[in-house]
DNA sequence: GTTTAACTTAAACAATTGTTTAATTTTGTT
DNA sequence: AACAAAATTAAACAATTGTTTAAGTTAAAC
């Protein structure tokens, strides 16, 4: 499906206002308003509000395939593939924030059902590659075997989450008082601790 | 405030509706509905829609204060005290699965302002005793030093959010057909993941 | 038994919702 | 310039929203 520039600022504009107020919180006209268009032209474009939705989920999945592969490639240590890979998880997710909050919801609730096929194939793709790291480093006899793989991604990206839900309370506690202090705090100490977390249950748990 | 049997009847259905479809996703005539009160009523016992939130709200946090003093004066290892407070963790964001899906999603949208003072609270007090834990295991040389203790929480709830976000993902990859199979694996497997992976981090991570 | 307060109801309220209509303007093609 | 298609608009639409009203019923106090 190809957009033209109306339709992308419409898109832009709904993933922002949906992530910030939610779908039900949010009306075509708060859209159209800030989208600077008229209201019609939403069920012109995308025929209803809800297909907005679906639009906006397919777009932005569709540009969050990872391109891992480069890291299995490289012939760094299953530890540095680690450390690369968490970061590159963290990376994902905070550049891609709205649509992660939209999607988590819309998960969460019963509300509406959206196709979420291909943000589940993406995940199945993640933690293939997680699988083919950790393999190689138990091959190696570096990383442990008790080891349930597929529980590695929620445990990196759930800590991120869950930062983020609870912003305000981690705002106050390390004290980041401007916006760009908080993402510095995330993309230095709670990046490395993850990895440190992961690091550690590869290496050591038993 | 002391809630009558009607009014508490009418808390339960509202946390169940709002958390399965959202505050703005749920009408006050739903409500009404499937507590078979008349819709007046919500206005005549809570003032407004927004205003019986906050009741539920105020209400579920005031029964969720961590009683794990005990935890500490038990005469168990720090580990052991891990373990206990993983778990304990994890039994009391299931057991108020609904009230948290409420809160984080009012708390990542600027569309409500509800006073989380008191989820706040809680939060912290939680941290002020996994630092007295931690701390003690410091003291007796084994747990590691370079540890930053706010992050422990996120580190045990984060996977577990993550996990309820995407239960269909995992309820596909662990075949987990009945809810019971769910609930049990999150007691069972994923506990034991949580445990082994903070343990982990405390006793080994450099 | 009467009075008062609390509860409960159906109906009405105005505001907002998503969507459609029909008319007009803009754009591109010949 | 003439035409057709696409884009844009304001207005209208029916439905739903949260809340209030005013009349009614029930329960408790005296």
């Amino acid at each position: 499906m190809e957009f033209n520039d109306k339709q992308i600022e419409i898109i832009n504009v709904a993933e922002r206002l949906f992530a910030e107020e939610g779908f039900d919180g949010t009306s075509v006209r708060d859209i159209a308003k800030k989208a600077n268009i008229n209201v019609a032209m939403i069920s012109y474009y995308f025929g209803s509000k809800e297909k907005l939705l679906e639009a906006l989920v397919i777009n932005r999945i569709g540009t969050m395939k990872l391109r891992l592969e480069n890291l299995l490639q490289e012939d760094s240590t299953p530890i540095e593939k680690i450390d690369k890979l968490v970061a590159y998880y963290i990376n994902q997710i905070n550049t891609n924030r709205s649509i992660y909050q939209i999607l988590h919801f819309e998960l969460s609730t019963k509300k509406r059902e959206i196709n979420t096929d291909a943000f589940t194939e993406v995940k199945k793709n993640n933690l293939k590659i997680m699988e083919s790291i950790v393999k190689e480093g138990q091959l190696q006899g570096i990383f442990q075997h008790n080891i349930n793989i597929a529980l590695i991604s929620p445990t990196i990206i759930g800590p991120l989450i869950y930062f983020h839900m609870n912003k305000p309370l981690y705002v106050d506690l390390f004290d980041l008082k401007t916006d760009e202090a908080y993402e510095n705090y995330i993309e230095t100490t709670l990046t490395q601790h993850i990895q440190k977390t992961i690091k550690a249950l590869l290496l050591y748990a038993n």
